[in-house]
RNA sequence: GCUGGAAUCGUCUAGUGGCAAUGACAAGAGACUGUAAAUCUCUCGCCUUCGGGCUUCGUAGGUUCGAGUCCUACUUCCAGCA
C-alpha cells in the first residue's frame, strides 16, 4: 500500500505527504507533465529547481516512442530521463478521447500510431503491463472518456471505466506478485463527467476496489468543479491520495482542487502556454508577445522568485519571443511552470497556517481582476 | 550617351484588358486545462448604419464601355555597350 500521511485537515482540503519510492512528495502538489518522458522546453535540473515534487509521464507517447521496454532497460522512467525522483504515468485512456480514428471495444482500444499509421490495441491488461514497464511510482487506471457531456455517454464511459478497473486492478496485482523487486501503485480513476450522481457512483465504486490511490478525470471546466469534487471526495478513503487530471492552467482551479480534497495536480496548460507567449502574473496573463511590452524592463513578475524572473525583463522576453529564439520557451516555460509549482506550494503553507481563506481570496480577486 | 529590362500593401512576390488585386514573411490581436500543440485562429488600403462607399499597382497624359495589365513622355533602378 502507498504510504500516505495527512499532517492536517480542514474541510475536505488536507496537507499530506505521499511516500513513494523515489522520494516524498508534499502534498497539495503541482505534478509537471512530462508526456514524452520531458517537461516540454525544460530539463529535468531546472524543474528541480524551480522546485517540482514529481512529473507525469503518458503511456500512449511512451509506447510509441521510445517504447515501454526500452525505459525498464533504462532503469524506468526516474532513471532514463534523469528526474529520479517521484513520478506517474498517466494510463493512455486520456487518448481515446483526444485522438480521431479510434475504435472502442469492451476489450480496449483501437489506434492508429500518429507517428507512422501502425495498428496498435490498448487493453486494461496491456496498459497496466507497459506502465510497469515504464516503472513509475504511480499509475493510473485505464479508463473510458466520454466523446461528449450526454448523459448516456457519460453513463456508458463510466461503466466501461469501471470494468476496465477491474481488470487494471487484477492485471496489477498479477505483475505486482512477480515483480516483488519492485514498488509500483494503482490509482483508480472517476468519472462520470458533470453529472453529481454519476460521479458518486463512479467514487463508490473506485473506492470499493484495492488501489493506493484515486484519479479524478473528465474535468474540462471549473465550473460546478467544487460541487463535484466535495461529491467525490467526501466518498473517496480519506486515507488514500486524490490525483486531479489534467487541471491547473487556470490558478482558480488549484484553489477549487486544494479546498475540496485533492492532493495533486497535473496540467499541460502552464507549459503549453509558455511556449505560446502566454504568461502568468498575479495579475491575470499576459501575452509578452504584444507591442506593449516592447519597452517594458520590468521582470514578468516582481514577486517572483525564479530565474526568468530574477534575471530577465519583459523587453528581453518579448524580444526572443518576436525573434523566435529558443530561450525564450525556456525562459517562459521556467516562469509558468515555476508560478504554478509555488501556487500550489502556498496553497499547502496556507493551510497549514489557517490562512487558506484569506490565500484563496487575495489572490483569486487580484488575479481574476479584470 | 546608346540599347535592352524593371517599377504592385513594411519586405519579397502573383497578376498581361473585366469587380482592392495572389502567396509568403513581417506586423497587430486572440485561443490554449490527464500535450499528434515550437500549435491553431482572426485582422492586415481608407471609411462603413456591414449593404456597401471611396482611393489604389513610380509620375503625368492617352487608347478603351473598362487599364496594374496596351500606347506616349518623364523619373528612378538594373544589365550590356560606349
Amino acid at each position: 500500500m502507498l504510504k500516505f500521511d495527512i499532517e492536517k485537515k480542514s474541510g475536505l482540503a488536507r496537507v499530506g505527504i505521499i511516500h513513494t519510492p523515489h522520494g516524498d512528495i508534499k502534498t497539495p502538489a503541482f505534478v509537471g507533465a512530462a508526456t514524452r518522458a520531458t517537461v516540454k522546453a525544460l530539463t529535468m535540473e531546472q524543474m528541480r529547481e524551480l522546485g517540482s515534487q514529481a512529473i507525469l509521464g503518458n503511456t500512449y507517447h511512451l509506447i510509441l516512442a521510445p517504447g515501454a521496454d526500452l525505459i525498464k532497460k533504462a532503469g524506468g522512467l526516474a532513471e532514463f530521463s534523469s528526474w529520479h525522483g517521484p513520478t506517474f504515468t498517466d494510463s493512455g485512456g486520456f487518448q481515446i478521447f483526444s485522438l480521431p480514428d479510434v475504435k472502442i471495444t469492451e476489450n480496449g482500444a483501437k489506434f492508429k500510431s500518429h507517428i507512422n499509421g501502425d495498428k496498435f490495441e490498448m487493453t486494461p491488461e496491456s496498459s497496466m503491463r507497459d506502465q510497469w514497464a515504464i516503472g513509475a511510482d504511480i499509475h493510473m487506471a485505464f479508463d473510458h472518456l466520454a466523446k461528449s457531456e450526454k448523459r448516456e455517454d457519460m453513463e456508458i464511459a463510466m461503466h466501461r471505466t469501471h470494468a476496465w478497473l477491474d481488470r487494471c486492478v487484477a492485471e496489477h496485482q498479477h505483475i505486482k506478485a512477480s515483480e516483488r523487486h519492485l514498488e509500483q501503485y494503482l490509482y483508480a480513476v472517476v468519472q462520470g463527467g458533470t453529472f453529481n450522481d454519476l460521479r458518486a457512483k463512479s467514487a463508490e465504486y473506485c473506492a470499493s476496489k484495492d488501489v493506493d490511490g484515486f484519479g479524478i478525470g473528465g474535468v474540462f471546466t471549473a465550473d460546478g468543479m467544487d460541487e463535484m469534487l466535495k461529491t467525490v471526495n467526501s466518498i473517496l478513503p480519506e486515507n488514500k491520495p486524490r490525483h486531479l487530471l489534467g487541471m491547473g492552467q487556470e490558478p482558480r482551479d488549484l484553489f477549487i482542487g486544494a479546498e475540496y480534497g485533492c492532493d495533486t495536480f497535473d496540467c499541460v496548460g502552464p507549459t503549453r502556454m509558455a511556449r505560446n507567449g502566454s504568461l502568468y502574473t498575479l495579475d491575470g496573463r499576459i501575452n509578452i508577445k504584444n507591442a506593449k511590452f516592447k519597452e517594458d524592463f520590468t521582470p514578468i513578475m516582481s514577486e517572483c522568485d525564479c530565474d526568468c524572473c530574477k534575471n530577465y525583463t519583459r523587453a528581453y522576453l518579448h524580444h526572443l519571443f518576436k525573434t523566435d529564439e529558443i530561450t525564450a520557451k525556456i525562459l517562459a516555460s521556467i516562469h509558468n511552470e515555476h508560478f504554478v509549482v509555488s501556487t500550489v506550494d502556498k496553497i499547502r503553507k496556507s493551510l497549514l497556517n489557517d490562512t487558506f481563506e484569506e490565500y484563496k481570496n487575495t489572490f483569486l480577486s487580484r488575479y481574476y481582476h479584470n
